[in-house]
Order: C-alpha cells, then sequence, then structure tokens
DNA sequence: ATCTTTGCAAAACCTTTGCACTGCG
DNA sequence: CGCAGTGCAAAGGTTTTGCAAAGAT
C-alpha cells in the first residue's frame, strides 16, 4: 500500500542526509532540490506516514514547531541553542525520574531539553 | 503606564484562582464570569503583557499549545497525563545536567515533563 | 483631555482536507 | 486499468494586528 514515488523517496533521502532534525518548510525546502514541484502538503502527508511507520520521530521542543529527525538513533535528548536555535542531540539520558512522580501517578516517559549556548555560539 | 482595566483584574483574578496551567481559551472562559464581554485578542495581549512583567510564566509543553501559570512559584517541571491530558506541577528538580552537555556548549537552562497517568486515571 | 486598552473583524501563520489528476503497480 | 499519492486551493485552528470607540488617569 505505500507506493514507491519520486517525492516519498526525495523526502527520505533529505532525512538521511540531514544533520539536524528539520522542520517542514526545511523539508519542503531540501526536497525540491530533487523534485523541484512538490508541495506541502505532499510533505505534511509524508511526514505523517514515515512517523507512523517509524521511520522518522518527531522532536518536539517546548513553544517550538514539531521537527523530525530520521528513526533509529538511542533514546536521546535535545539541546537548543538559544542565540542561534539549532537543535543538537544530546548523547544518553540522566536516566531516573521516578523520585519526582507524586503518589498513585504512574511514570510512563519523559522529555528533557537543555537551553543555552552551541559550541559555536558560546565562543561569540 | 500599566492601567487598572476591568479586563486586567479579571484576568489576574483567573490566575490567582488557577489550580493549573491554563491555556489561552481557558482564561478566556473563566475571565468571561467577571467581564463578560471580554474578547480573546484582550486576553492574549493581557498574557503577553504579564509575561513581560514576569506575573505570570507560560508553560510550554512539546507539542502543545503554550499554557501559563501565575508566577513565584519555585523552579519546578510538570507531569502529563496521557489519558485526561492535564498538567500537574511537580515539586522539586532532579537537578544538575551538566553531565549531558557537550564539550563547548554552555548550559544555561533545562526543561523537564514526566508523562504517564495522573492518580485518577491510573486507577481507570 | 489625553492616550492606553478594548473589542471586533481581518490578517497572518501553520496544518489539514477536498477534489480532480497523475502515475505507480 | 485501479487506486494510492500528488498538487493546488480552500478550510480549520491559533495567535496577531488595524482601527474606531471606550475608559482610565
Amino acid at each position: 500500500m505505500e507506493r514507491n514515488t519520486r517525492q516519498r523517496a526525495a523526502i527520505e533521502r533529505v532525512f538521511s542526509e540531514a544533520a539536524h532534525p528539520l522542520d517542514p518548510q526545511e523539508v519542503l525546502a531540501a526536497a525540491r532540490r530533487y523534485v523541484p514541484h512538490i508541495g506541502i502538503a505532499t510533505v505534511y502527508r509524508a511526514l505523517k506516514s514515515l512517523s507512523d511507520e517509524r521511520r522518522v520521530v518527531p522532536v518536539t521542543l517546548p513553544g517550538e514547531h514539531a521537527r523530525y529527525e530520521a528513526a533509529g538513533l538511542d533514546h536521546h535528548h535535545h539541546f537548543q541553542c538559544r542565540r542561534c536555535q539549532k537543535v543538537f542531540e544530546l548523547a544518553g539520558c540522566p536516566g531516573d525520574f521516578t523520585g519526582l512522580t507524586p503518589p498513585g501517578f504512574r511514570l510512563e516517559d519523559h522529555e528533557v531539553v537543555l537551553y543555552g549556548r552551541c559550541n559555536t555560539c558560546a565562543a561569540a
């Protein structure tokens, strides 16, 4: 049922080449290099189906629109630079938040985001 | 420069009575109990100026529109129930994330969000 | 009386959806 | 061929903005 179209191939290629999580507009711009007339609706539909297939993962930072990155990475979190706004992947995870969880609550998952200056912007 | 209007007083009162972070529509609904014809634009403008004055703080969970809560609370994080979607405040903070920060990066702040079932929904 | 603030409606965004057409299988 | 996928444009939802009128100081 999933057909191989040029558009879909272009979008998958974009993710395989991406160094950072991308938002839909960035995916569109990058995919147009391979399929010039691809439309934004196709990008949204592809992001949805790729997410459903777990081939890409949404990266939703607080107050930001969703970005997406290729799936298959280990559990990790992100760092956002307050100066250049770029998002970086962090290795590992601080781990255990059961101590914060109130009695009677069931902890299923967690999200951690660090903010500050990236190596480039810390110097500037 | 900041004038005392009924609308603004109503919105501040709403926050002083709120048990959990409120989104703009919830603020509007609650404020209408005190000022029936208050408009959504006024709510957004008030949220902006109250945020600038640090009288309320935005609570921006990943993938969610901003909510707001009264300022003055200690540093804390939030728990969102995956069943009822409500947001709860957590006491305390796991603390130190410098170990996750890559070399050359400067850590300034962090955000932690826990997900699962609240005490009411864990039972159901 | 002055000058913010308000309320409404329109505009600006981002994302989703309807529909006829394209093109994969 | 048959249908899923595409592209365009219109619709939806949220937040912002323009402007005349209301109201605080």
